[in-house]
RNA sequence: GGGCGAAUGGCGGAACUGGUAGACGCGCACGACUCAAAAUCGUGUUUCGCAAGAAGUGAGAGUUCGAUUCUCUCUUCGCCCA
C-alpha cells in the first residue's frame, strides 16, 4: 500500500460537485429519440434551513434519478421552491422584515445546502412560486379556468377571529380559539373564490383505478375524501305557511323514513327569509355562528334548534306530521340544506330528539333481536331488518333496504335516486398578503372585471405595512384602486391558497424557461406525466387531489395537451425520528446539547449534574427540539456518508430512527471502501485477465440483486449488499490471485454503487483509470444460476441436513447421497419411508413411520 | 366509532411466486495491535442446554409433507377519517 491516504471527503465532494455543475451533467433536453424519465420530489417550503426530512426525500429521489440516468434514460430531475405562505408573513411581521427578503435569503441558504448533498438536479429549471415570473402564468391560468366556468365566486363561511379581524385556516383554530389571539372563533360569511373541483368528482374517483403505481393506502384515502354515496332526494309537503309548500331533503337512509320525527333545515335555507323579522330567530342564527365550520366542530357542538310553526308530512304516511326546526348541525353546503330526522338510527338526530323531547321510533332491528326491539339510550345504525314500516318491513339493512326504498319512492314520484359526494368545491381565497394576487377587479357596481392579459402579472405591492388587523392588501389604497378601460375599479385583495401554486408546478418544470407561455404543449406531451413522484404521505389527499384536478382543468377543451393524470408513480417516504430530551424544568433539549457516558444516564453537555430525561422517539420537529442539522452532519461526515445512512436503517416507506452510531458506521464504511479501492489500485500487476469463477459469480449476482432492488425502492437492502461487497472483496484480496480481473469486476461494482455514493465512486473510478467503459453493468445470465445447489434434507418436515450437489440432480441420485449420510442410522433405518417430497435443487422431505 | 396497515433477537431490519428464519448494520463480549487508551482489524452473538438436542417470527386455531409467507378469531401498536 503505497499511498493509502484517508478519504478527504471535503475536497473530493467539492471537486465532483463543481465538475457536475460546470459540465451541466444533469441538464435535461427534449430528445424524442430517447426514452424520458421525469423524476420529481415534492418541492420544499423555504423555511430557513433544510431538515433531515428533506435529506431523506431528496436522497431517495436522487438515487432513482441517477440510476435512470445511468441506464440511459433522458431524465428530468428539477427543483423549485413553494415560496408563498404564512410563515414568511409571520416571520416578517415578528422581525420587521419584508417577506420577500426573508424568503429569498432562505432559498439561497437552502439551495447551497441541497447542492452540498450532491443531488443530480437540473438547476437551470429552478422555479420559485413567489416570483412574478411564475405567478404571472398562474394568473393567466386562473383567468382561463374562469372562462371555462371552473372558477366562481360565492358567499361562504370562514373561521373568523374577532380580535385579530382576520380569517383563520382550519389548522389555526385550536380548541375553537384563534391560535394567536385566543379569541373564540366565529362563523362568518364572506364572498370567496372557488374552483369547481366537484365537476370532476366522478373522474377523480374513477381514475384512481388506473393509478397502479400508487400506494393503495393513498388511493383509499382519496376515495374516502371524495366520499361518493348513494342516496335519495325527497320532497316533503309543508303545512302551516302560505309561501312554503315544499322542502327538498337529501338522505342516504331513505329506508328509515317511517322513523321520521322532525325535519331540520339550515339557518341559511331559502325559507329563512320568511323569518328575517323574527327577533328570536335572528338571535338563534347569531348563536349558530358560534359553531365552527369543520365537520368535526359541528359533530362536537351542542345540537340546538329553533322550532318553526311549520309541519312536514311524511310522504309515505300522510298521518305522520312532524315539526320543522332550524338547526345548527345542518349546513347549506350539504344536500339541500335540509335533512329529515330519524332519531332512532342516527346519533345526531337522537341527541336532538332527546333535547326537544321528540318521538324516537324504532324502524330497524339488529339481526339477533325480535320485533319488539326498541332504541333507548343511543341510536342504532348497524345492519338488521326493517320493522314498524308498513310495506318496507322485512327488508335487509343495508343490502336491499336502501335501493328498494328508492325504487318505491321513485315509483310513487316522491323522490329520486341521487349520488352525493363529500368532496366540496375548493375555496381558494385567502385574506393574506404573501400569496399570488387574484387577477380580478370590481367596478362601481361590484361587477367582476378580469384584469386584461396585457396587464399581467398583477404584482404584489412592496414595502407594505404588515401590522394591520386583517389583510394588509386591503389597506394599500394606491395598489387597490385602478382603472380598466377608463372605468374606476377596485382590485380583489384576497390572494390564492398556496395549494394553487403547487397544483401545476410540475407542468411548469417542463417549460421552465419559456417567458411567454406557461408551458409548451410539445414539452408537456414529451415530459409528462411525472414518472415517479416522491414525497411525504401528509400530502396524500389535498395536494395530490388538487394537482389531479388542475391537470384535468387545464386539459378541458384543450385537445393539444393529452395528459390527465399528472403522477404515474407515487412513492411516500417515512419520517425521520429521534428521541426527545427534557431538562429538569421540563424544557425540550436538542440532542446536540446532550451527553452520555454509559448510554443510560443523559445530562447537559459538560454538566454531569444536570440530568436530562429521555422521552419517546418522535418525528423531528422544531417544537420538540429533537432535530439533527443536516449541514452539520455533512460538514462532519460528508454527503455520501449522510446519504448512505439515511437509506440504510429502514425501508424508505417507513419511519427511520436517527442514530449517531449508525451515522458514524456509515462514515467508517466510506473510509474502509476508499482504502480498499487504493489497495486494488496498487495491486494490479498482471495484465492478463484470467477468469475467476467465485469473483465473477459474486459480482454478477450482486449486480443483479442491486438492479432489482433499485427498481423496487428497496434501498436499505442495497446498503446491506454494499457491506457484503466489502467483505467479499476484502477476502478475495487476500488470495492475491489475478488482479486485472479483480479490477474489471470491481469497476462494475463501483458503477452500480454510483446512485447512492456518487462522489466516492466517481473518484474511485477515476483513480482506477476509468474512462472507457462507464456503461451500466448488466449481469451475465449464465452466471446468475449457481452451478452448485444446496439441498435441504428434511425428515418428517424437519431440517436434518444440507448437502451441496450439482444443479439439476434428480430424486434418485439425491436418495443415493442420503444413504451415505449418518442421519440414515438415526432417523430412517428402523423405520419405513412412506412418502417422498422432492423439489429439484431445493429440498427433499422424507416422511417416515 | 369506521377504514387501512403493521407485529421477526437487546435494537433497526433481511427472507424472490409457501421450501435452510434471523442476511446486513447497531449494540454487546472476547481477542490482536498498544506502556495504555482511542482508532483499526479479527472472532462470536435468537433462547434453553456442557453437549447431543429442543423450542422459536404478537396469542390461539386451521389448510399443507412443509407456514414469517395463505385462511379465521383475538391482542397490541401506528396512520387516516370522524
Amino acid at each position: 500500500m503505497s499511498n493509502s491516504t484517508r478519504y478527504n471527503f471535503k475536497k473530493i465532494e467539492k471537486k465532483w460537485q463543481e465538475f457536475w455543475e460546470e459540465n451541466k451533467s444533469f441538464k435535461a433536453k427534449l430528445d424524442k429519440k430517447k426514452q424520458k424519465f421525469y423524476c420529481l420530489e415534492m418541492f420544499p417550503y423555504p423555511s430557513g434551513k433544510i431538515h433531515m426530512g428533506h435529506v431523506r426525500n431528496y436522497t431517495i429521489g436522487d438515487v432513482l434519478a441517477r440510476y435512470k440516468n445511468a441506464k440511459n434514460f433522458n431524465v428530468l430531475h428539477p427543483m423549485g421552491w413553494d415560496s408563498f405562505g404564512m410563515p414568511a408573513e409571520n416571520a416578517a411581521r415578528e422581525n420587521n422584515l419584508d417577506p420577500k427578503d426573508w424568503t429569498e435569503k432562505n432559498i439561497k441558504t437552502m439551495k447551497s445546502q441541497l447542492r452540498k448533498l450532491g443531488l443530480s438536479i437540473d438547476w437551470d429549471r429552478e422555479i420559485s412560486t413567489c416570483s412574478p415570473e411564475y405567478y404571472k402564468h398562474q394568473q393567466k391560468i386562473f383567468l382561463e379556468l374562469y372562462d371555462k366556468g371552473l372558477v366562481y365566486r360565492k358567499e361562504s363561511y370562514v373561521n373568523w377571529d374577532p380580535i385579530d379581524k382576520t380569517v383563520l385556516a382550519n389548522e389555526q383554530v385550536i380548541d375553537g380559539k384563534g391560535w394567536r389571539s385566543g379569541a373564540t372563533v366565529q362563523r362568518k360569511k364572506l364572498n370567496q373564490w372557488f374552483f369547481k373541483i366537484s365537476k370532476f368528482s366522478e373522474q377523480l374517483l374513477d381514475d384512481l383505478n388506473k393509478l397502479d403505481e400508487w400506494p393503495a393506502k393513498v388511493k383509499t384515502m382519496q376515495k374516502n375524501w371524495i366520499g361518493k354515496s348513494f342516496g335519495c332526494e325527497i320532497n316533503f309537503k309543508i303545512e302551516g305557511s302560505k309561501e312554503i309548500n315544499l322542502i327538498k331533503c337529501f338522505t342516504t337512509r331513505p329506508d328509515t323514513l317511517f322513523g321520521f320525527s322532525f325535519l331540520a333545515v339550515s339557518v341559511d335555507h331559502p325559507i329563512a327569509k320568511f323569518y328575517s323579522q323574527n327577533k328570536d330567530f335572528l338571535k338563534f342564527k347569531e348563536e349558530c355562528s358560534k359553531t365552527g365550520t369543520t365537520e368535526e366542530s359541528i359533530a362536537q357542538a351542542d345540537k340546538i334548534g329553533f322550532k318553526t310553526n311549520l309541519f312536514a308530512i311524511n310522504p309515505l304516511d300522510q298521518n305522520n306530521k312532524v315539526p320543522v326546526y332550524f338547526a345548527n348541525f345542518v349546513l347549506m353546503d350539504y344536500g339541500f340544506g335540509a335533512v329529515f330526522g330519524c332519531p332512532a338510527h342516527d346519533q345526531r338526530d337522537f341527541d336532538f330528539a332527546k333535547k326537544y323531547d321528540l318521538e324516537i321510533k324504532t324502524v330497524v332491528k339488529p339481526h339477533d333481536q325480535d320485533d319488539n326491539f326498541k332504541v333507548l339510550n343511543e341510536a342504532y345504525s348497524g345492519p338488521g331488518i326493517i320493522i314498524n314500516s308498513d310495506f318496507l318491513n322485512g327488508l335487509k339493512v343495508p343490502e336491499s333496504s336502501i335501493s328498494s326504498t328508492i325504487k318505491i319512492l321513485e315509483e310513487k314520484k316522491i323522490g329520486n335516486k341521487k349520488i352525493n359526494y363529500r368532496l366540496k368545491d375548493w375555496g381558494i381565497s385567502r385574506q393574506r398578503y404573501w400569496g399570488c394576487p387574484i387577477p380580478i377587479a370590481y367596478d362601481e357596481n361590484n361587477k367582476i372585471i378580469k384584469i386584461p392579459t396585457k396587464d399581467l402579472p398583477v404584482k404584489l405591492p412592496e414595502n407594505i405595512n404588515l401590522n394591520t388587523k386583517g389583510n394588509p392588501l386591503n389597506f394599500d389604497d394606491s395598489w387597490k384602486h385602478l382603472t380598466i378601460n377608463g372605468k374606476k375599479c377596485v382590485r380583489e385583495t384576497d390572494t390564492l391558497d398556496t395549494f394553487v401554486d403547487s397544483s401545476w408546478y410540475f407542468l411548469r418544470f417542463c417549460s421552465a424557461n419559456n417567458k411567454d407561455k406557461e408551458f409548451e404543449e410539445n414539452d408537456l406531451n414529451y415530459w409528462m406525466p411525472v414518472d415517479q413522484y416522491i414525497g411525504g404521505v401528509e400530502h396524500a389527499i389535498l395536494h395530490l387531489l388538487y394537482s389531479r384536478f388542475f391537470t384535468r382543468a387545464i386539459n378541458l377543451d384543450n385537445p393539444k395537451f393529452k395528459i390527465s393524470e399528472p403522477f404515474k408513480g407515487l412513492f411516500t417516504q417515512g419520517m425521520v425520528c429521534h428521541e426527545t430530551y427534557k431538562d429538569i424544568h421540563g424544557n425540550w433539549v436538542n440532542p446536540s446539547e446532550v451527553e452520555t457516558e454509559n448510554g443510560k444516564e443523559f445530562y447537559i453537555k459538560n454538566h454531569p449534574d444536570k440530568l436530562v430525561t429521555v422521552g419517546s422517539s418522535e418525528s423531528m420537529s422544531k417544537s420538540k427540539k429533537n432535530t439533527i442539522d443536516p449541514e452539520q452532519m455533512i460538514e462532519l461526515y460528508g454527503a455520501d456518508a449522510v446519504r448512505l445512512f439515511i437509506l440504510s436503517d429502514s425501508p424508505p416507506e417507513k419511519d427511520i430512527q436517527w442514530s449517531d452510531s449508525g451515522m458514524s458506521s456509515s462514515y467508517k464504511f466510506i473510509q474502509k471502501f476508499w482504502t480498499m479501492n487504493q489497495e486494488i489500485h496498487d495491486l494490479v500487476k498482471e495484465k492478463k485477465a484470467l477468469s475467476n469463477d467465485e469473483l465473477e459469480i459474486f459480482t454478477n449476482q450482486t449486480i443483479e440483486k442491486i438492479n432489482n432492488s433499485l427498481e423496487k425502492f428497496r434501498y436499505n437492502v442495497i446498503i446491506a449488499l454494499f457491506h457484503e461487497i466489502y467483505s467479499f472483496y476484502k477476502k478475495i484480496l487476500e488470495k492475491k490471485l489475478n488482479y486485472e480481473n479483480l479490477k474489471i469486476n470491481f469497476k462494475k461494482i463501483l458503477i452500480i454503487m454510483t446512485p447512492v455514493l456518487p462522489h466516492l465512486t466517481s473518484e474511485s473510478l477515476q483513480i482506477l483509470g476509468e474512462n472507457d467503459d462507464t456503461e451500466w453493468p448488466s449481469p451475465k445470465k449464465e452466471l446468475l444460476e449457481k452451478s452448485v445447489k444446496e439441498i435441504v434434507i428434511q425428515i418428517n418436515g424437519k431440517k436434518r441436513n444440507i448437502i451441496s450437489l450439482k444443479k439439476g440432480v434428480e430424486e434418485k441420485e439425491v436418495l443415493e447421497y442420503i444413504k451415505k449420510l449418518k442421519l440414515v442410522d438415526k432417523y430412517i433405518k428402523s423405520k419405513k419411508v412412506f412418502k417422498i417430497i422432492f423439489v429439484k435443487d431445493k429440498i427433499i422431505n422424507l416422511l417416515v413411520k
